[in-house]
DNA sequence: ATAATTCGGACCAATTTAGTCCAATATTAG
DNA sequence: CTAATATTGGACTAAATTGGTCCGAATTAT
């Protein structure tokens, strides 16, 4: 039960980009915040893909939030790069694999676990994080 | 963000050790909850050392809660096993090495979200799993 | 005695996470 | 047009964690 370092990476940079209000270049996140540049590199790119937050190419490009800050939570960061708590979700949503009693039992407190984080991280929302910053 | 396989396999069979009035040795457990049998051992020696259950050796011998089901939690189990949420706690609490502006905001989060788990898994007993069970 | 059990530690394999590198492509400033 | 600055995508490696095994020693009921 634990945060990556990628979800801390990106949460960390999706917050400068909150407090940024032009695009900001790989480079000058990972200087003002210390992180890894290759390596947040592919993080960001996760996150776009995710359409959380958009590139533009060339001299003056960089990354920026896809949605305000307002309208983006730690909850959608933290999911995309660290995924839900999948102990034994069948693959087919709906038919569960339900042989052993204890088995189920156990995914009943994982599924009230993720309802409770989500619902927790979903109420975080970046403007918050970026606010009580300074 | 993600529940380990030790902690699921911990979980079950102390759900297994809620619905037994006996000791039961690990092979018991490993066989009617089909768990891997050398494995599952190392998990009952934390549960133990940890002051979760108890444990009698010879040939009567085997392992019991050492609280009521009523009084055992998912949380007693799960963070002794996943331990708790730590990005950069640092080693000496109270002295937060804060350098990074966004690094302070996100330990928040994971304050808040430790803090809403706990709660979450605290309020599901052993008990309360070993009932549905049946 | 002996069979069944936990105890403790060393050890290994597999998986996941973290991180690097680079060639290709796009964009803009000058 | 060209040079500089960006992202894109993919392959690759290193480090850490997780999952699991093995075994000899100690303990205890029969």
């Amino acid at each position: 039960m634990k945060v990556s370092k990628k979800a801390y990476y990106g949460l960390r940079a999706s917050i400068a980009l909150a407090q940024s209000d032009r695009p900001l270049s790989i480079r000058a996140l990972a200087e003002s915040e210390h992180l890894p540049e290759d390596y947040l590199e592919k993080i960001l790119q996760t996150l776009r893909k995710a359409g959380l937050v958009e590139a533009t190419k060339g001299v003056t490009g960089g990354y920026a939030l896809a949605r305000s800050p307002k309208e983006t939570s730690a909850w959608d960061i933290l999911h995309v790069l660290d995924g839900p708590i999948e102990m034994f979700n069948p693959p087919v949503k709906g038919a569960l694999p339900c042989l052993q009693v204890s088995h189920c039992q156990t995914n009943q407190v994982w599924r009230t676990l993720e309802g409770k984080i989500e619902e927790t991280l979903s109420d975080i929302s970046l403007e918050h994080l970026s606010h009580n910053a300074r």
